[in-house]
RNA sequence: CGGGGUAUAGCGCAGUCUGGUAGCGCGGAAGUUUUGGGAACUUCAGGUCGCAGGUUCGAAUCCUGCUGCCCCGACCA
């Protein structure tokens, strides 16, 4: 992609509104406009991370055995009213009425569609197990949005709901979005802890919060160091095979967040020097709720015993969007973002130090031309900006490789790659930077 | 929802106290010279001063009401 023909709005001055560093620098980087308070557009470059994101989940999920489906943003709040959530939620639910005056609302959440869904098509615990899933936006009308994406009013959400005859399937389920959920954050570089949570308005007896650790997050979280040692398990992992040790391992040391945390169990069951206390940003949680909502909505299965029972059901969220902010809480320096591979909005950015030169062109020209061939997401800097700016703009965008291309290099017949992240630099040949960076 | 701010050009701000032709920096356009870490000079364009009332010969400025946005707290994926 060429810059001149990209739409990527820089903003050189910070704006005012912006107090955190992930949402400075995604307004900064042209990823996001704030559109009213907490509710934002996705300019080109943020919703290529904010896909990239969505894929990862989406790609995890479908290895967990989960189904996708999607279901709307807007419901009707008769709906939500069998489970009794349409008085309960409270002036956090967006409610609006249809030119017909029915009463409905944007979706702050899921389980009282997918449970009529369910109900209306499963009757046997023959079809079960199983577990569908939708990526979309929600809205919960927040009294104070703030943060940027990490706490919007609107937000991409992933959230997965599992379908069981009985409490002990039903706990297979939450192993294995809890397995997946392991996989889904180490995927884009982020090393996240499962804590035990409280369960919120949705309710449950049995949930984690995965936290990254942040000295900006929302909530003060304690847990044990060993927590950040623990492997994850890779990509051949069977989600058919027992997960209770994988899950056991990631529950039995201490890990808890301010809401549930117990300072004398903490010093009892860590040792000094092993106490890690500081904020942490949830990027997903995970519930076990039982019939909480297929026993008001009749969702009923008939099990092996003839007997019919409301399913045991549990809801597996990712904030999608949030995580977009959250990753930058994670990955950058003073000059700007630092994308990890898995999640960057292109792997190379091509600096073209002085356009109009005949030979720097052709060789930016050449080295964009092989690295699309070869499929790398490139994005060629060919503006008449001047060699800082360009790279201040780089930097600012955080690509993991920047190919720097001027004629002082090239009248030696080498170009520089610089590695975003460690700062690194190495002076190649055209034709051994296009190899380098295709097989990085 | 309590407390505190703020609203003037695309962005960041001054001007408001003490009413009298709307300013600065960055950014944008044109040109010249530049060109390896956010260039210099010249010229130009760009604003119903958040909205609605009121006071006044005259309001960005004073008064009243409303709204948006931000920060702290409570709340929350």
């Amino acid at each position: 992609m060429r810059l001149s023909r990209y739409f990527l709005p820089i903003l050189r001055e910070n704006p005012k509104e912006a107090e955190i560093v992930s949402h400075r620098l995604m307004l900064r980087a042209g990823m996001i406009r704030q559109e009213a308070a907490g509710i934002y557009s996705w300019l080109p470059l943020g919703l290529k991370v904010l896909q990239k994101v969505a894929e990862i989940v989406r790609e995890e999920m479908n290895r967990a055995g989960a189904i996708e489906l999607l279901m709307p943003t807007l419901q009707l709040a008769d709906l939500w009213r069998e489970t009794g959530r349409y008085e309960a939620y409270g002036p956090e639910m967006l409610r609006i009425k249809d030119r017909h005056e029915r009463e409905m609302l944007y979706g702050p959440t899921n389980e009282d569609m997918i449970t009529a869904i369910f109900r209306s098509y499963v009757r046997s615990y023959r079809e079960l197990p199983k577990i569908l899933y939708h990526i979309q936006w929600k809205f919960r009308d927040e009294q104070r949005p703030r943060f940027g994406v990490m706490r919007g009013r609107e937000f991409l959400m992933k959230d997965a709901y599992s379908f069981d005859v009985d409490e002990a399937a039903a706990r297979l389920a939450y192993n294995r979005m809890f397995v997946s959920y392991l996989r889904i954050f180490a995927r884009m570089g982020l090393r996240v802890i499962p804590m035990r949570a409280e369960t919120g308005p949705i309710g449950g007896d049995q949930s984690h919060e995965f936290i990254i650790l942040a000295e900006t997050g929302e909530s003060a979280v304690y847990c044990d160091a060993g927590v950040l040692n623990l492997p994850i398990p890779d990509e051949t992992i069977d989600y058919d095979g027992d997960l209770a040790p994988i899950v056991k391992q990631w529950t039995s040391l201490y890990a808890a967040t301010e809401d549930v945390h117990d300072a004398e169990r903490f010093a009892r069951e860590t040792t000094e020097g092993q106490r890690i206390e500081t904020r942490g940003i949830e990027v997903g949680q995970v519930f076990f709720f039982g019939d909480k909502y297929s026993k008001p909505m009749n969702a009923n299965i008939t099990g092996p015993d003839g007997v019919e029972r409301p399913f045991q059901g549990g809801s597996y969220g990712v904030g999608v969007s949030r995580l977009v902010g959250a990753l930058i809480e994670a990955n950058h320096d003073e000059a700007g973002i630092i994308w990890p591979a898995s999640v960057a909005p292109f792997k190379v950015g091509i600096a073209n130090l002085k356009v109009g030169d005949a030979a720097t062109d052709a060789a930016c020209e050449k080295l964009l031309a092989a690295l699309e061939a070869a499929g790398v997401d490139v994005l060629y800097d060919d503006s008449a900006d001047r060699p800082g700016a360009k790279f201040a703009k780089l930097d600012l965008i955080g690509l993991p490789y920047q190919a720097i291309v001027g004629p002082k290099g090239l009248a030696e017949g080498r170009i520089e790659i610089k590695t975003r992240a460690s700062g690194e630099r190495v002076e190649l040949s055209l034709d051994e930077a296009i190899k380098r960076l295709i097989a990085s």
